[in-house]
RNA sequence: GGGCAGCUAGCUCAGUUGGUUAGAGCGCUACGUUCACACCGUAGAGGUCACAGGUUCGAAUCCUGUGCUGCCCACCA
């Protein structure tokens, strides 16, 4: 007996599952000649912190396809790892240092806090890789790797020092995003912009001897006062006339293509602008002429003399016309700055205190200096005018202080010949991007071919391998070097020179007298991320991994990171290896809360991946996960609080997910949130934010559980009498033919459902491979064939057939189900093996015993012979038949246990077909049938319904509801014959019958004759319930 | 400012090249627990497909415009 128990218990199914998949390293992949391959690599997660459910999707995505491959017999690789994440983990652990121990790094020094931060990266790294395989991630599990580990700290020398040597790698100046806290330049993309409130400062420069004639101050305007300590110059447009000439244009330009709405506000720019015309164009004309003479201003508070220069970026519409420009310290007057060959004052020290270029200001932080300006000018009456304004101040993203833009000394790599390869890639559709229109992003930010800023100020990461060395001349690098094809030099942009070498024990030597000395800076994580698909197989070495596995099949991720890192791996993926990384790029959704918001710690509104796993299982979280990745949208997924008291589900709302606590409103007892810190809150059950959407997961494990302990239970019959020939699944079903109509719709239906979710998968549809197989395998196969099973089960003659068909189609429906849920397919699949023993399907290798587990089972791939729709079309007769019993059952309040009796009038050939299914009729809805045929005839108080082309009568004798059964045939009539009225109209219409391809027109009359007959059949059975309801 | 997406049942979403009486899951209503599964079954209610025009014999689907929501990029002295 294979007693199992009602539910399916997901806990032990797991970790039974991991031991079965471990202990025969199922996963792992060893390069082997002439197999198809297929590989991907694992966008590595940061180690800053534990996994959350974007991760969780991401990776489902990638497993459903690795495990697909692998089951279609490809040599299959997923190679795992995790990513350093530099600044990210940097800043984590740096904030936990100052809060628990109150130090900086600089207290601790640079060896002690990379210590550190691999000790931290040792803890998460173990945490999220424990979370990938409570998953079910099939990665290779044998091949980690880690951004910052041997092999890809040995790849990214080499790539760096090969990009030295072509000149790729420059140093300059440039106006970074300061991270006074970590400082640190940050990149664009690390950085955020929140709007506070601030103000608009109106400043006066006096023009110093003015002449006749010529104003004696200029206005500007700015948010940040305190950067006038570093202004070199101000601004005023060339030609201001001109320039207002084109403004003014752009804008009626506008107002010719605006809406109404928008013309008021355009009308009031116009007039904004005959009044600059008016009062401020002369001024500005003055002005530019003064520029153009080299005139002087007076900067205030430090009384420095700067130069009125003339520039385009100042703009005559805007303002007073005129801006002060700071260069060192924002990006646009760095432009002006570098145009007009102004000096660039540099105010700030590295962590965020002015130095001693803002004189008397020196020492104070930006935001007393901002403070003690705006007093000191108003002190000497040279602030004009504050305005109040909502300003967008940028944050860096990491260490959540506002952000000073900088000048500073950093590394680039020139991408203006590296992104063309990449261009190409993608437009000449050797990278595939999907969905499509993602590829636009791509092409657009690739084809700016900025510069990408290298250096990073951080001591997490790997150290750029240049060395810096002076007082030596280039013949004694020669002699030094000479012979080292490892080591390159250049003196181009600096005192003395730039010693590149991809071999690290240049550290220790010294050449002709000159110390060698490192730079102290590590390179952008994204360098090393860029490497990841050539790194982690082996790359600079020609290894076989890299043979075998290189370039990848696909890359699966989020499109925020499309340009950051995806275009990136193209990039450097061509320039090491010249092969593309990657053939094809999946772009999957991001997991937003029920208000739109994406999901974050910070914002308490994530959902834990493990609480999901732990309450519902790793299938159920799977499951869903699948069933949202559509393509079209990112996915909303509502979020609760689930009561660890009661169960109860409390709606997440932005008020409570705050909240360190929660009363439960159903049984009043409080449970805590990840926010509770004080103790009597942390000594309260957690309460976990889960979701309702996981539950249909659930549930379906359940009922694939259930309906296999249905066909184990079916198997044991099968030590009762048998009078059929026992079936060979291989052999005997090459011939559908001979099969009964129930067994030859499910082949049908198998060999149809394989093909449509193989192909869904196969096209990154996700969620419809999802829906297909869901609905396949709970409407159709449990609540249709196996419940017509039942009664042949019972019959000896065909209980072999049965128990066969079912193994074939719970097998089936195991194997296409197994990428998406992978344990509990897998928990059914060693039962039904151990029941059922060696039961190869005919898509097995017929010369092999089954494999060990079903997640090395082959997919099916069902002849297509098998598919009938004419037979799938004749089943659905057979449903519909009873369906339309079952509806007459329950609208008559029937009870279930009252077996009733019908009529099935059927034309012959329905007939025909259906005789052989009056067992499973007679079973699916607990009927008995009197009679089937053209000439079956209503019994006296039946209760009718039509379906498939049938009429069906039910004996209703004294159970009949006259009254009701009359309402409803009024109603039905009507409806009826609504519809008839739009068809026939339809019809009748010329143009229609004329334009209309015949099939449509066909169709319409087709419709109509059925309606037609419902109609003449329902109001029949009115007349006869309205005589019987006089007569009684 | 530029670009992209979305708006379909109470909620979350499907709806393939325009052709039925627009679907699913959850939720809701009624009935049902010997007979695989109450994490279930049977049946039901529930939608002017955001709005306005247009193309067409025919529009949730194609075109134009409007509104709202979200995302990306750029910029805001």
């Amino acid at each position: 007996m294979h007693e199992l128990p009602k539910q399916y218990d997901h806990k032990a199914a797991q970790a039974r599952c991991r031991t079965l998949w471990d202990t025969h390293r199922l996963w792992h992949a060893e390069p082997e000649a002439g197999r198809r391959v297929y590989s991907v690599v694992i966008p590595p997660p940061n180690v800053t912190g534990a996994l959350h459910l974007g991760h969780a999707l991401n990776n489902t995505l990638q497993d459903v396809l690795v495990r697909t491959r692998r089951m279609q017999g490809f040599l299959t690789l997923w190679m795992p790892g995790t990513d350093h994440a530099g600044i990210a983990t940097q800043a984590v652990v740096e904030r936990r240092l100052l809060e628990e121990e109150k130090l900086s790094r600089h207290d601790l020094g640079r060896e002690k806090l990379v210590e550190r931060i691999w000790a931290w990266k040792e803890q998460y790294e173990k945490r999220i890789l424990g979370q990938l395989r409570d998953l079910g991630a099939s990665c290779d599990w044998d091949r980690v790797r880690f951004t910052l580990d041997d092999q890809c700290a040995a790849a990214v020398r080499e790539a760096f020092f090969r990009l030295f040597q072509k000149g790729l790698v420059r140093r300059g100046k440039r106006l970074v995003n300061w991270d006074t806290f970590l400082q640190t330049a940050v990149s664009d993309d690390e950085v955020f912009h929140e709007q506070v409130k601030g103000h608009f400062w109106h400043i006066r420069y006096d023009v110093i001897d003015p002449k006749p004639g010529e104003p004696a101050s200029v206005t500007v305007a700015t948010t940040r006062p305190e950067t006038l300590l570093g202004d070199t110059a101000v601004a005023v447009h060339p030609s201001p006339a001109a320039a207002l000439d084109a403004a003014e244009a752009a804008v009626r330009q506008k107002r010719a293509t605006a809406s109404a709405k928008e013309q008021p506000e355009i009308d009031a720019q116009l007039d904004e602008f005959a009044a600059r015309r008016r009062d401020l164009l002369p001024t500005l004309e003055t002005l530019a002429t003064m520029a153009h003479a080299g005139r002087q201003l007076r900067l205030p508070l430090l009384g420095r003399a700067i130069p009125l220069v003339a520039d385009e970026w100042a703009k005559p519409e805007l303002g007073s016309g005129c801006v002060k420009i700071t260069p060192a310290h924002d990006p646009n007057d760095y432009d002006v700055g570098k145009r007009r060959s102004l000096p660039m004052l540099n105010i700030l020290n590295p962590d965020g205190t002015l130095n001693a270029e803002a004189g008397p200001y020196a020492g104070l932080t930006m935001h007393k200096a901002r403070k003690k300006v705006v007093a000191d000018l108003e002190a000497t009456g040279q602030l004009i005018q504050v305005e109040d304004r909502v300003i967008e101040l940028a944050h860096s993203d990491r260490s959540k202080t506002p952000i000073e833009p900088y000048l500073a000394d950093q590394w680039f790599i020139r991408m203006d010949e590296l992104a063309q390869p990449a261009l190409d890639a993608v437009t000449g559709g050797r990278v595939r991007i999907v969905p499509e229109r993602y590829a636009k992003s791509y092409v657009d930010w690739l084809s700016e071919k900025r510069d990408w800023p290298v250096s990073r100020q951080l001591w997490w990461g790997h150290r750029i391998p240049i060395w810096h060395v002076t007082g030596v001349t280039e013949a004694d690098l020669r002699q030094a070097f000479g012979d080292r094809a490892t080591v390159a030099w250049r003196s181009d942009e600096v005192d003395g020179w730039f010693v590149c070498s991809s071999d690290e024990s240049l550290a220790t030597e010294t050449i002709a007298g000159g110390q060698l000395t490192r730079d102290p800076d590590v390179l952008d994580t994204w360098f090393s991320s860029a490497l990841w698909p050539h790194s982690t197989l082996g790359w600079p070495r020609q290894t076989a991994d890299l043979a075998t596995f290189y370039p990848t099949s696909a890359l699966v991720t989020s499109r925020d990171i499309l340009t950051l890192w995806v275009a990136r791996m193209v990039i450097m993926g061509v320039f090491d290896t010249g092969e593309i990384p990657f053939s094809e790029v999946y772009i999957h959704p991001k997991i937003l809360d029920r208000y739109g918001e994406t999901m974050s710690k910070s914002k308490g509104n994530g959902v834990d991946p493990l609480d999901v796993i732990e309450t519902l299982g790793a299938d159920a979280l799977r499951f869903a996960l699948a069933s949202m990745a559509t393509e079209t949208q990112d996915v909303r997924m509502p979020v609760e609080f689930q009561c660890p008291a009661c169960g109860q589900l409390i709606e997440q709302t932005v008020q409570n997910r705050v909240k360190p606590r929660i009363d439960c409103p159903k049984c009043a007892k409080p449970f805590r949130t990840q926010w509770a810190s004080v103790e009597a809150d942390l000594a309260l059950p957690r309460g976990p934010a889960v979701s309702e959407k996981f539950e249909s997961g659930r549930n379906f494990s359940n009922k694939l559980w259930n309906a296999t302990r249905f066909v184990l239970m079916s198997l044991d019959a099968a030590g009762g009498e048998n009078d059929g020939p026992p079936v060979d699944i291989q052999r005997g079903l090459s011939d559908p033919v001979s099969l009964e109509l129930a067994d030859r719709w499910l082949l049908s239906r198998l060999a149809s459902v394989t093909r449509e979710a193989t192909q869904a998968i196969d096209e990154y549809r996700f969620a419809e491979a999802t829906r297909i197989l869901y609905a396949f395998a709970w409407d159709e196969f449990c609540s249709a064939y196996l419940e017509l099973s039942k009664p042949r089960l019972a019959d000896p003659a065909h209980r072999h057939q049965a128990q066969t068909m079912l193994l074939v189609g719970l097998d089936t429906i195991l194997r296409l189900l197994h990428p998406i849920m992978p344990f509990v397919t897998e928990e059914i699949w060693q039962h039904l093996r151990e029941a059922a023993g060696d039961r190869r399907m005919p898509w097995d290798e017929s010369d092999k015993p089954l494999p060990e587990s079903l997640m090395v089972a082959r997919w099916p791939v069902p002849p297509a012979a098998w598919i009938d729709p004419r037979t799938e079309n004749q089943f659905g007769s057979f449903l519909a038949v009873v369906a339309a019993i079952r509806e007459i059952r329950a609208r008559q309040n029937v009870p279930p246990k009252t077996r009733l009796m019908v009529a099935i009038r059927a034309a012959g050939d329905v007939a025909t077909l259906l005789d052989p299914m009056r067992p499973a009729i007679e079973s699916m809805a607990a009927v008995g049938i009197t009679a089937l045929g053209p000439d079956a005839s209503a019994p006296p108080a039946a209760a009718t319904a039509s379906a498939a082309g049938c009429d069906v009568f039910v004996d209703l004798a004294d159970l009949v509801d006259i009254d009701a059964e009359i309402a409803r045939l009024v109603k039905e009539n009507e409806k009826t014959a609504g519809f008839m009225r739009a068809k026939q109209a339809k019809l009748a219409d010329e143009k229609f019958a004329a334009r209309a391809p015949e099939a449509v027109v066909a169709k319409e009359r087709a419709q109509l004759a059925e309606l037609e007959a419902k109609l003449a059949r329902d109001a029949a059975a009115l007349t006869d319930f309205r005589r019987r309801q006089a007569s009684s």
